[in-house]
DNA sequence: TTGACTGCAAAAACTTTGCAACGTC
DNA sequence: GACGTTGCAAAGTTTTTGCAGTCAA
């Protein structure tokens, strides 16, 4: 299981976009909310604050506070892999949920509407609006399951 | 959002046979253990290690020490429904799984088994085994979605 | 100028580990 | 008697909070 999962890239709305859509909202653009930023959209999927944080310099609080704001006007979202800290990553246009692979740690990022035939499923067999966005759909990626899957 | 989500109870195979597993596999029945697994079948359902250790006077590390123990003999299994600590449910013969309302706290377990259906959806698209052991399928309950989805 | 935002430090929340004593088999 | 297990205490990890000073608007 790897430390750090690869998760394959997505194209997101650029910098500039974020920033406009928080000036809007009236939010101030201080230089560590820009290099949070910034640092969200070079990993290009999920991060931990602790790796923001060393990576652009800025206080874990201060990064940890940042991500608050940011996702509150939802432009970031928290979501939670295996175990181990949260992770954030760019919120943009059209949600992104995860598949995390408990053997490889490997994740695969959708966007939510091709969940919607899973959540249709959920919302008729269990009157249940299922959403993956804070917690990540954990199991068995194909390739591992290929490989032996009942050997740990 | 309550602080403490009820769960519907379901029928658990009683302490005596969860006693008897725990033997066939060569393990220890100390009292604290003992009464770590009265608490977990007092429950119902899911627990944090916290309750545990105050409803039955078990320290707190010795409460994770077993829970871990039992957990990889397949008598208790754990899960995060939404923020806090992680909880911990028996196992029993049939593995459970959770829908946990993110507005209401709400949590309804429901036998693997009915969760085939969805798990195939997932299989065919994404080529991906889920498990909702670990993490519980988060979103709105029908109660919830009725009345006013919108409003926070 | 104003108050949102910052870094630093301390604390909170959750979980794990070290160790000597104890209790089960 | 051996060794798995315990309680206590301390430390580890992740996240939050308090506060005085700073900076964007």
């Amino acid at each position: 299981m790897t430390d750090a999962p690869r998760v394959d890239r997505i194209a997101f709305t650029d910098l500039e976009e974020a920033i406009a859509e928080l000036r809007r909202r009236g939010l101030r653009l201080s230089t560590p909310r820009r290099l949070v930023l910034e640092q969200l959209f070079a990993a290009g999927g999920p991060v931990s604050a602790e790796q923001i944080s060393s990576s652009s310099g800025v206080d874990q609080a201060s990064v940890y506070r940042n991500l608050e704001v940011l996702e509150a006007n939802g432009v970031v979202q928290h979501v939670h892999l295996g175990h181990g800290p949260g992770l954030h990553a760019l919120a943009g246009p059209g949600e992104r949920e995860y598949l995390y692979c408990e053997r490889c740690g490997g994740v695969q990022a959708v966007d939510s509407a091709k969940l919607d035939p899973v959540r249709g499923e959920i919302r008729n067999r269990f009157d249940f609006d299922a959403r993956f966005t804070h917690f990540a759909i954990g199991g068995l990626c194909g390739r591992c399951l290929a490989s032996g899957a009942g050997s740990p």
